[in-house]
RNA sequence: GGUCCCUUCGUCUAGUGGUUAGGACGCAAGGUUUUCAUCCUUGAAACAGGAGUUCGAUUCUCCUAGGGACUGCCA
């Protein structure tokens, strides 16, 4: 057997922006590919033509690009397997839906969305399940219960219809999963599935994507844990149409759970604990919705981050970088268990990341929060200053707060530090401590603390004391890195001045 | 209800027929730091339950319980 290429396809519908399962599930289809040398193709589920939202595919497209899964084949990147979108694949459906008719795989039905929801609501008050199968089937309008002449009539007279798969009786059907292994199930407890509707011309995701899997070559179906009950049909399908040689393997990827509670990750989640769900800010009628890239999360931290829910490469690590996945990455060490998300470790994620960055990288980012607040400052500088502070932020949207001081002088003193360092001896210090300032002849961090050691010795005050008050003059607060080297950068007279007008403040 | 899937610290997880069941996040304590944070050290914290197989099961099998997904002319 010649090992076929690998080609993937991630697969969304565009009613909306990109839930973060999602985006995990494109995740682990762009590893597979690359991680094997193959295609990662993006194709555009759009049959539901009720349910298509502006702007949701472009949305689809800004993510991936956001994070870094280049795709190879799509909409926007074409290919040789196009369209790559299912609204423009028609007339490809159409005829392999008439083929399963013709074959005895399928029929033409005619029962109306109402009818069927007056059944289901009458079985429910029953306490039972209507199902549409190989048990109700032909006591409904359908043409396997009408006559060849009825079924022409009607169609003729233009009643809309719908094709439905005729699932077989009490057949076995076995697949083996790659995460999960051997599954089986039983026709006997399937239903009969619409597959094509005459309504919109659109066939639905079962039959399009039967279809385009098998049109577009793809070797392995990566998918989410909802899709696992619809994989008998499917395989029946591959069946029908006479594919099932070159079915792809399927491999279903557990779910991500709410950080607390029961049930799967929702957008109400994110709202309820305060983060991102969307990998992108998304506008709602109501609002938005947060997304990562908004947030300050870094594209590197979330691919990290998402990679580790359901998936390790067995080792300690927890670091990687795209390249470090791709290589390492394998679907049989993904996890058949469903994920909770935590919320603190994707910020511990960013916060690792943003570490490892290298400050003049850092201090570009951080350069456009600076001129937002009207600063202006050399690049070589900002880069100095975020290096000193990097290790305590999380995001570089925390930056600000935790360097403020290099940039401007402090606007307010911190109350706390007030009451607790600003007392006794300690203003008096402060002014006579200027005048030695102003001595120091090399304005070097030794040289400063070298002079201010001295004079605390000469008057016998506690060091730490005057340390204090010194950082809360220059900084406004308890906080900040070592306090000679900020003395250092903002300079001579600028520190002078802070002291002084510390002193003049804080009476 | 039916079908299918899942079950190791609170969370993400490693792991093996014989281990002091390992790591990470979070939490707590201590230390370093003139301060906050970092950092370091330490600690608390798990094999859902019951049978069976076995000399021995967290590991293999079955059952129970719990959780989840699906059950649309949605994907």
């Amino acid at each position: 057997m010649t090992t076929r290429k690998v080609r993937v396809r991630f697969a969304p519908s565009p009613t909306g922006p990109l839930h973060i399962g999602g985006v995990r599930t494109a995740l682990f289809n762009y590893l597979f590919a690359k991680k094997h040398g193959g295609d990662f193709i993006l194709r555009i589920e759009d049959t539901d033509s009720t349910r298509f939202v502006e702007g949701a595919e472009e949305y689809i497209n800004e993510s991936m690009e956001w994070l870094g899964m280049t795709i190879d084949e799509g909409v926007k990147q074409g290919g040789e397997y196009g369209p790559y979108k299912q609204s423009e694949r028609r007339e490809i459906y159409k005829k392999y839906a008439d083929q399963l008719v013709e074959t005895g795989w399928a029929y033409y039905a005619f029962d109306t969305p109402e009818e069927l929801d007056a059944l289901r609501a009458q079985a429910e008050a029953e306490k039972k399940t209507f199902a549409y199968d190989m048990h109700s089937r032909s006591n409904m309008k359908n043409s396997l219960s009408l006559s060849e002449d009825e079924v022409k009539q009607r169609m003729e007279a233009g009643e809309p219809w719908v094709i439905r798969f005729k699932m077989p009786e009490d057949t076995d059907v076995q697949t083996n999963d790659m995460v999960r292994g051997s599954v089986t199930f039983n026709t006997n407890t399937l239903d009969d599935k619409v597959l094509y509707k005459s309504a919109d011309k659109l066939p639905t995701y079962h039959l399009a994507n039967i279809v385009d899997d098998h049109l577009m070559d793809i070797s392995h179906v990566i998918r989410g844990e909802e899709w696992l009950p619809s994989v008998p049909l499917h395989i029946m399908l591959y069946r029908a149409l006479k594919w099932e040689e070159t079915m792809p393997q399927f491999a279903h990827l557990p779910l991500i759970l709410k950080p607390t509670g029961k049930g799967k990750l929702s957008k109400r989640d994110g709202d309820k604990g305060g983060f991102p769900v969307f990998p992108l800010n998304w506008q709602l009628e109501d609002g938005i919705a947060m997304g990562y890239r908004e947030s300050g999360y870094f594209p590197e931290a979330m691919v990290n981050l998402l990679a580790l829910l359901g998936w390790n490469p067995g080792t300690e690590q927890e670091l990687f970088s795209m390249d470090e996945l791709v290589e390492l990455f394998s679907i049989e060490r993904v996890n058949k268990s469903g994920a909770r998300f935590d919320p603190d470790k994707a910020k511990w994620f960013n916060q690792q990341h943003l570490v490892r960055k290298d400050d003049a990288e850092l201090a570009e980012l951080f350069q456009c929060e600076l001129s937002e607040k009207g600063m202006k400052a050399e690049p070589g500088f900002v880069a100095q200053v975020v290096g000193l502070v990097k290790e305590r932020v999380n995001f570089v949207s925390e930056l600000w707060e935790q360097t403020a001081f290099f940039f401007e002088a402090p606007v307010e003193y911190d109350p706390k530090v007030v009451k607790k360092r600003w007392k006794g001896d300690v203003p008096a210090f402060m002014t006579e401590l200027t005048v030695e300032l102003e001595k120091v002849s090399s304005w070097k961090a030794d040289d400063i603390k070298t002079a201010i050691s001295g004079q605390i010795e000469a008057k016998g005050l506690g060091f730490g004391l005057v340390m204090n008050a010194f950082r809360l003059a220059l900084v406004g607060g308890g906080f900040g890195p070592d306090l000679m080297t900020i003395a250092e950068m903002i300079g001579q007279d600028e520190t002078i001045k802070r002291v002084n007008a510390a002193v003049e403040n804080l009476q």
